[in-house]
DNA sequence: CGGAGGATTGACCGGTATCAATCACCGTGG
DNA sequence: CCACGGTGATTGATACCGGTCAATCCTCCG
């Protein structure tokens, strides 16, 4: 059995950092202390020089590029486990922002790098890491680029649900961190816009929205098939 | 110096995978034959167990998923020098197919995998690669998510742009191997729209079509201007 | 020269942005 | 404990960008 196969049965599965996070959760992260960031708090801008990696401990981080005018794309959300932060460019390409109250672990990149130049399973560890980064990255590209808004506020209530599941949460109830305008910056749209698409969706009996940041999903396959299946 | 640092000035400024592919090239795909694909022939398709890794010789390849009804959204296209089929799960994320004739070198990833674990640098290069990648899609999410029609195949014409520059090539003439319909499916949009926002941009003095595969970029810093900068 | 595929242009329509008003939620202070 | 205020969410009316359908044009080859 080469590596190759090891590594990729050991990390396929990830859909996001998780793998890599773990190992270097148990090499590095172990025992460093975690700080509490404020609601909207910046971690850091896009174009900082990149110095240290995060590792999400509770609450929501978004990741994020803004362009001169104002427009903002947000490009993903990180929940408790979740690393950001890597990258191969010496300045951040993103920025990263708290959702709500949140509380990182933060480590020196150049300790990472020192550890990878002399682990290559550390290193190839941060290359499955970024890996997944980019298929999900990808999974939104398609997204905006293809479906239409109902369908793209379907496939990101179900990315929440295998976020949730991945968490040892049940699957079909959704809390909601990230404001509506977040979800407009996610998405491509716009604030009214996706209300109304959660509205369409609740009056077609396929999820209940409970309280605003609490919403059920009723019918998990029709949302779906809605959302133009993929989500095996 | 530090090992990250080192890493870091040396693949910084690749906007692809310029960086790993001389990496890989000078150690693994030196002296490898490569292989002719006609147009439209797929190199891998989506799915298909993940078993080489292709650097492009000539030609150009296109990077895209499909929907179960036929929608398909191009991620990016590969062009000489560039590496396709990186990535960290057991099958392709995307398929991969030739824009026109194309010759690719392939390699076996088992191959590569094992010369990384046993090579950090290597290692290190796969993931700086990817990171690369990561890098790109995200410019092009925030396209998609942000900037209108017109403000897309500007954005559009500056990458094929700095591909030219990256190539050696003028940076004002683009040739343009891909169809209206690729082009369409990596912005978003329809043939129809891709071919009006082309002709608004001429009829602004922005660009100039020489014979429709044939583009004169006549003022790239208006381009750059109506793209929303970002392109330094 | 003629045919075929791709590109352009036009007419029309629908989805979504925009602007605006109302509503719901929550923390604060009386 | 309740009234109040502020922020965020929902809903409505309207305009417009871009999708769709259709016709014509261009370019490349046979």
């Amino acid at each position: 059995m080469t590596l190759a196969v090891a590594v990729t049965s050991q990390y396929s599965d990830e859909p996001k950092s998780g793998g890599i996070a773990s190992l270097i959760g148990r090499s590095i992260l172990a025992g460093v202390m975690s700080r509490s960031y404020a609601p909207k708090q910046d971690v850091f801008y896009e174009g900082d020089p990149r110095r240290s990696v995060y590792q999400v401990e509770s609450g929501a981080v978004c990741l994020y590029k803004c362009m001169p005018d104002g427009r903002r794309q947000i490009f993903d959300f990180a929940f408790p486990g979740d690393l950001i932060g890597l990258g191969a460019s010496a300045v951040y390409s993103c920025g990263a922002q708290a959702i709500g109250s949140v509380q990182l672990k933060s480590i020196p990149l150049s300790r990472v790098y020192d550890m990878a130049s002399k682990d290559p399973e550390l290193a190839l560890g941060l290359y499955h890491a970024i890996s997944s980064e980019l298929e999900a990255t990808r999974d939104l590209l398609l997204t905006l680029g293809q479906r239409d808004a109902t369908e793209r506020v379907a496939a990101f209530l179900l990315t929440l649900s295998q976020r949730n599941v991945r968490a040892g949460k049940s699957p079909c109830l959704l809390t909601i961190p990230m404001t509506r305008s977040d979800i407009g910056d996610l998405l491509g749209t716009t604030i009214e816009t996706v209300s109304r698409c959660l509205t369409r969706l609740r009056q077609q009996r396929l999820i209940d929205v409970i309280r605003g940041s609490i919403i059920q999903i009723i019918d998990i396959d029709g949302l779906k098939a809605l959302a133009g299946q993929m989500y095996h």
